[in-house]
DNA sequence: CCAGACGTTGTT
DNA sequence: GTCTGG
DNA sequence: CCAGACGTTGTT
DNA sequence: GTCTGG
């Protein structure tokens, strides 16, 4: 599920390198996280902590229902992401994330051992920052485990999907391939 | 029309 | 704020 | 996943 | 038999 992700201080730092932000986050971002914990963004020229589960501007409390991921398919039509992929967009920052496999916790992470980058959205509620990652149908090896995933953005497009046109950000929802590794956290590594 | 929802995943 | 389910 | 539905219109 | 709602 994308519901459960790890993300490291060095990868931080390295995704501070890589986009040529500042760094400034509180630890509370680092380790495992799960919905509603404060979580690193990636927004326009910042790099900053938000809710995980998105709560809508319009809202008149902290809604019942968590708001983790937004499905692709369905993004712009559901009110509480509607128009958001026009002017919220970022990327969620992780090293990697959690599955179940033969009842093992089990990290999924690049293969070429790099940061890894979630398209996401985010919004502001009476000052507070939240967030929700976008999810599509799952690559063909990643089904072994579940039948959705994360929006994984590669390198050369996570400055596009930030600072890039509307129509550029929508050309990169779409299910991906992308290298990844599986091992199970109880210190076996599995061979996937 | 208008009240009520507004979300996703899916075995431990 | 806007959609939708009854 | 799995139980339950399987249809449409929309103000008095 | 197949979809969908929970």
């Amino acid at each position: 599920m994308c519901n459960f992700f790890k993300l490291l201080h060095k990868s931080a730092i390295q995704a501070a390198k890589r986009l040529k932000l500042e760094f400034d986050l509180g630890p509370e971002c680092f380790g495992d996280k799960n919905p509603t914990d404060q979580i690193c963004i990636i927004r326009p020229h910042e790099m900053t902590l938000a809710r995980w589960s998105l709560i809508p501007s319009w809202s008149k409390e902290v809604p019942g229902v968590l708001m983790t991921n937004a499905r692709s398919e369905t993004l712009e039509e559901k009110p509480a992401y509607r128009g958001l992929v026009e002017t919220n967009r970022c990327l969620i920052l992780v090293d990697g994330f959690y599955e179940w496999f033969n009842k093992h916790k089990t990290l999924i992470s690049r293969e070429d051992g790099a940061e890894m980058y979630f398209a996401g959205l985010w919004d502001q509620w009476q000052g507070e920052k939240s967030a929700t990652i976008i999810t599509t149908a799952p690559s063909e090896w990643v089904s072994q485990f579940q039948d959705r995933m994360p929006l994984i953005l590669e390198a050369d497009e996570i400055e596009r999907w930030l600072y890039g046109t509307v129509e550029e950000a929508r050309a990169l929802i779409y299910p991906r391939d992308p290298e990844l590794v599986a091992e199970t956290v109880n210190g076996q590594q599995s061979l996937f």
